[in-house]
DNA sequence: TATGAATGAGAATTCATTCAT
DNA sequence: AATGAATGAATTCTCATTCAT
């Protein structure tokens, strides 16, 4: 195989970065099977060899994505949950981060949906999501030990680990994506977490 | 193509079991896309020919499985559900429900977590799991008339769809099935969800 | 392979004749190759083990059904043209000619285009066609030889080959074949076949 | 399926022209149905993958090749009758007719005899043909109109039909086509059709 | 004699990937 | 850096044929 390049020049910036793109688009609608390398490089207006040159195959573009995507997530995580969180109630604040992780998700929500199934047979992929995952629960952990005296959970590993997953799921469930009154669900979720947590 | 056949002689059912046995293991491990027809015959023990005997394609037989698991799903949860109710606590109903869920799941919980992914490209596989989100919150809805007087919740369609999602993607999430303690997550998650829906 | 089985009993010559007749409809519609031994069987309304036990294999039941049909035509023409030809005139005899062929061809003019693919392939095929062809020809030549003083042609074997080669075709042609006045073209047929054999 | 290639490189022309001709040679020894794809692409030295990029499959080669064998029978048609024909006699034109159908069938006779089989089942094939042949009757009605006055048939739509249709099957008659003498029943042929014509 | 389940070779077709230009 | 023609392994699917019942 030919060496991956990194792209110096503008015009190798700009190629990248419409393949990425491209693959985000198509990845989502139909997953990593479902998808051709053929196809994405059509998408970008490239031709194939263009493709290769970038990307080792198309999983390589895959797993660079979703890479890609947790440090977006991040990003916007850490803004919303930066402010001082002592002064409103519990119900706003378990409001205030399912919104931020509802808003996070965003364009690659379908993205995560697909990944989830290659897990089973991808241990890289497995190993992001899971480190993903973990981090979703640490952090969520760390945020419930600063309110510790007023839960009134009594394993608070196995109620981070809850949480975050309902979360989660949630947000990838088909019956709830499909709902038009998203606000309605993030208030009764909301209104379930928070009534759980605390006294 | 040829006839589909419907095996009529001991043999035939039997051959048909093996391909539907191979294939609820391999598309579990692997799905759809992952797993060959020439796989799933090999894995049953027979010819390649036998397996297009009784089944159009692969995706023939993966819907076939998640029909067969439908039916079944369904009639372990009349099982547990047909008790009498009314003297056990609200926690202990919910907690029973949602063990009756886990229950029945079982084996198949992989295929379902499979078809997930193929519903977005796959019109007829969509409908099958619609269908059956349906009924599950349907379900869940005529349970909670039951004891609407108790319910401390407004919207009961929103609270029956948030519900049964959450204990549906639960089970299905990869971060909590791959807890050993299955247990202390039910009980956490019956909590949540009686102190959710109850006074 | 199981022996070929010469049916005694009247059950084994009623299957063995049914065979026949499925193939002879579905080889004349789709040909050898566009044909399957199952499709035949079940137009039969037997099972593809009885097929086999009649026939070798399809090919075998082609050439059975093309050698059946040489026979058929054979017993047709000797009908037509055992009459005493002198007192008609030489048109009216070609014409008695062409459409007692024509009659004779009913029912398998489809096989024979069938077959005339065949033949390339086939060298079993070919000799039987080609001990048709040479069979027609001689007859011809022997029915002009009887004529001999009043023909206007040189060569009457070439002529004979010529003349029989063009019936032959005529009905064989597609162009013609889908013609609804077949009356007329027989007797344009016999007008020229005529005019060129005799003074 | 992948976009059909058309080739715009050198190279690519190259390659279309070898499987083009490689099919042409397998189809007129053994049919559609008697040539594999993989068996094309191996007589034109091109892998597989290569075949499939240039044709939708091995019918739509077929089909091309009965597109382009028609162009150039037109153009060598054209050649021959577009000298003046006047001041040679009838049985002259006619012979330079029908030689001229015979220099162009050349290499795709057997190409044709293939396609006549498959028109049966096959619309495409089939109208390919009738056009053609509709073709060649209205080309050889218009030819005798120039002559009307010296014709003694009456029916020139039936004359025309029947005419072009016994040379055209001549020609596929393999009986003849095995023949040496070629020259022979062209001659004979000529004279057939030309005292049937004509006073 | 009749049945039809089972077999597996072989054909069609796709698509990830390479490499000469 | 970009192109797209060429490759061929891998997969799907068919169908002639056998053989146990």
């Amino acid at each position: 195989m030919q060496e991956k390049r990194t792209p110096k020049q503008n015009r190798g910036i700009e190629t990248k970065n419409q393949i990425m793109e491209a693959g985000l688009n198509l990845f989502s609608q139909k997953g990593l099977h479902g998808t051709s390398s053929r196809e994405i490089a059509a998408e970008a207006g490239v031709a194939i060899g263009s493709f290769y040159s970038y990307f080792k195959d198309k999983r390589d573009l895959f797993i660079e994505l979703l890479k890609t995507h947790r440090i977006n997530v991040m990003k916007i995580l850490d803004q919303y949950l930066s402010k001082p969180i002592t002064d409103i109630n519990q119900f706003e604040f378990i409001r205030t981060l399912i919104k931020a992780i509802w808003e996070s998700h965003g364009a690659t929500n379908e993205l995560d949906q697909k990944a989830d199934i290659l897990r089973v047979m991808d241990p890289e992929i497995d190993a992001i999501l899971k480190e993903r995952e973990e981090a979703g629960v640490n952090r969520l952990k760390s945020l419930l030990q600063l309110a510790e005296d007023r839960l009134r959970i009594n394993n608070i590993d196995v109620a981070a680990l809850l949480v975050a997953s309902i979360i989660r799921e949630t947000f990838h469930s088909k019956a709830i994506s499909n709902t038009e009154d998203m606000n309605a669900i993030i208030d009764e979720l909301s209104d379930m977490v928070s009534r759980y947590l605390f006294e």
